[in-house]
DNA sequence: GCTGCACGCTAAAACGTTTTCACGGTTATT
DNA sequence: AATAACCGTGAAAACGTTTTAGCGTGCAGC
């Protein structure tokens, strides 16, 4: 069999139609499986359409329905493995329910706002995983009828769903470590740009160390992080505590405290947060705030989809718990209140995805 | 301002139309700029599209023209860091020019090759960063002017361009290392699954070592390394040097040789690929074979949008040269030969790409 | 003053589906 | 036996664009 060379025309319901002797109304009828059609027609039909290859346009389908089976997810960068997780776990949740993810970045120069993408493509809805969404933006959005939700902040507005880590919780937790372990001079690392989750984060570590410690924050870049806790922690004023907003920078943090030779957690302690498979390596053996990615990604499924199924459902707020995970860079203190999650020390390099 | 309650429906061409008193194919000249229209009635039609918010359905303009300014992404796990770069760098490439990514599992349970999504959505193009794609579907998508770009494999087929590292010249490089230190026994960590460019590498090793070194293979998940080098390190016939197929891989056998007390890279030279930004954290400090991330992204969107442009291209089959990058994990000797490039060993976490 | 031409615009067709409407032909209900 | 309900099907409209064909108008060239 040979192929005219250049480019052949699509296969269309016509073809299949003309094939199968029928009309292109009972193509898509039995294409489409709901519709009634007799059984001698539906295998003619089905037989014509295997021997043509034929796949009906979305493109085209998009019009008459309104579905295009397509989810816009605003992204940021991947460089922290949190977010490749996130987009992995939820790409591969969208599909499962046959849904495709349309990925439009987050900080692209353009002042065009990234979640807009979703009117041009008629999305069935948006997931803001990176960034942000403005009030009016949103609205417009649900005034169409497209559900958004938003990841990692708050934002009250109609057809937005939102789900956000237990910072203040979380960061609660790890002041408690501190405290126990008689930390007095914390230091909180965190990242350049201030994002809600972040803010969070300090200001429950902050209010929950309230008098109890001195505390000094500095900002950084991943990249920059290193450098920053070397300086840091050969400096006149030594911290004995660093909590930082992701496991990213604790890690710097860990670096730096080898390099300059302090004993973690004997001299330093160090926590994290998002528990990445990283901080539990044996090099790191990072105490961590866990945000379940798996969980994450799964509730945003979940929640997307069943608002796209029924329209008119009232906004939820949802807190993702965020569990202590207690490894070697914290030291361990007798617990006579609350029991703590811990884990064995052994085994490296496994993650908390358990998939 | 209040909104009626419900949804709204979209505004479309006829709408702008009728507001700016003309008729929608003048409407639709001025919006995509190229056809003619008077002054005044551009500047009607501006104002127009303004107040109501007009934006055109993309599924609709592209029943009529064929450019639906998609590409789809066949994309496997983000987990090793190198590909969550290249997904997030060719994300950025795409959509600065105008291009949006439809990403599909590569490994979804369907038996339906993810690469044929590009049929339902018409795709501009493809680009198969995970897994593979057949000759037939290949052929079936250039039939119908669908451009593929395949990665880190090279499949000879009309039109799809490959772009492959160029992995037994690393390889080889790996391997003239590992003689000069005098290794003599060489343990090849690889993947479980054997893909195109894993056996590509420990086949370039094998070569290159023929004679010189005694070569043992061991295949394992990124998960199970740390275990496995553990036995493999505490053994009796324990290893000098270590090839592993990626730097995911090189750092679980860097974590079991600290555990084990083997010093690197005095009692064991390891040596990894791709280069990711772990690879040159201090702790770490790992020899590798770069893979430019951001290069292989570039090449890519290059490509694809020029194949897109001028449909007739001869496929191109482009190797990426993947240069030695000598860090602390192989021990340094005065070379004679050609020059190698290294690196100060200061500054910790910071990765290659430096955008 | 007529032809030819460029221009600005509109009407209408086209793209590939789904869905509504209508129409015969069965089958069930009285 | 008459009527009603139902089933399978096709014609046609609809979705929101772009593009082609065509139609006046004004202007230059003869």
């Amino acid at each position: 069999m040979t192929y005219t060379q250049g480019m052949m025309k699509r296969v269309t319901i016509k073809d299949v139609a003309v094939l199968a002797g029928v009309s292109p109304a009972t193509v898509s009828r039995v294409v489409s499986g709901d519709g009634q059609a007799s059984p001698e027609a539906a295998a003619r039909v089905r037989a014509a359409t295997d021997k043509l290859g034929y796949r009906p346009s979305v493109m085209a389908r998009s019009l008459t329905q309104s579905s295009t089976q397509l989810i816009a997810l605003v992204m940021g960068s991947l460089r922290n493995p949190f977010d490749a997780a996130l987009v992995e776990s939820l790409s591969a949740g969208f599909f499962k329910k046959g849904k495709r993810l349309l990925i439009v970045p987050a900080d692209h120069g353009d002042s065009d706002p990234g979640a807009m993408i979703a009117l041009d493509y008629q999305t069935d809805g948006v997931v803001v995983a990176a960034g942000h969404i403005s009030r009016s933006d949103s609205e417009r959005l649900a005034r169409l009828g497209i559900p958004v939700i938003l990841f990692g902040r708050m934002l009250e507005a109609p057809g937005v769903d939102c789900i956000v880590a237990d910072n203040v919780e979380g960061a609660r937790r790890a002041a408690r470590v501190f405290t126990r372990s008689g930390a007095g001079r914390v230091v909180v690392v965190r990242r350049e740009r201030d994002t809600f989750s972040d803010d969070e984060r300090v200001e429950g570590l902050r209010s929950a160390l309230q008098g109890r410690a001195e505390i000094t924050t500095v900002k950084t870049s991943a990249g920059d992080c290193f450098a920053n806790a070397l300086m840091l922690l050969s400096g006149p004023e030594r911290p004995d505590a660093v909590f930082c907003v992701n496991d990213v920078l604790a890690i710097g943090v860990l670096e730096a405290a080898a390099s300059v030779g302090l004993r973690v957690p004997d001299d330093l302690s160090v926590i994290g947060f998002d528990d990445i498979p990283m901080a539990s390596s044996p090099s790191y053996n990072l105490t961590t705030l866990r945000l379940p990615v798996d969980d994450v990604a799964g509730w945003i499924v979940e929640r997307l989809l069943r608002r796209i199924d029924v329209p008119g459902l009232p906004v939820e707020m949802h807190r993702v718990p965020t569990p202590l995970i207690v490894r070697g860079s914290t030291r361990r203190v007798v617990s006579a209140t609350a029991p703590v999650h811990t884990e064995a020390a052994a085994g490296g390099m496994r993650g908390q995805s358990g998939k």
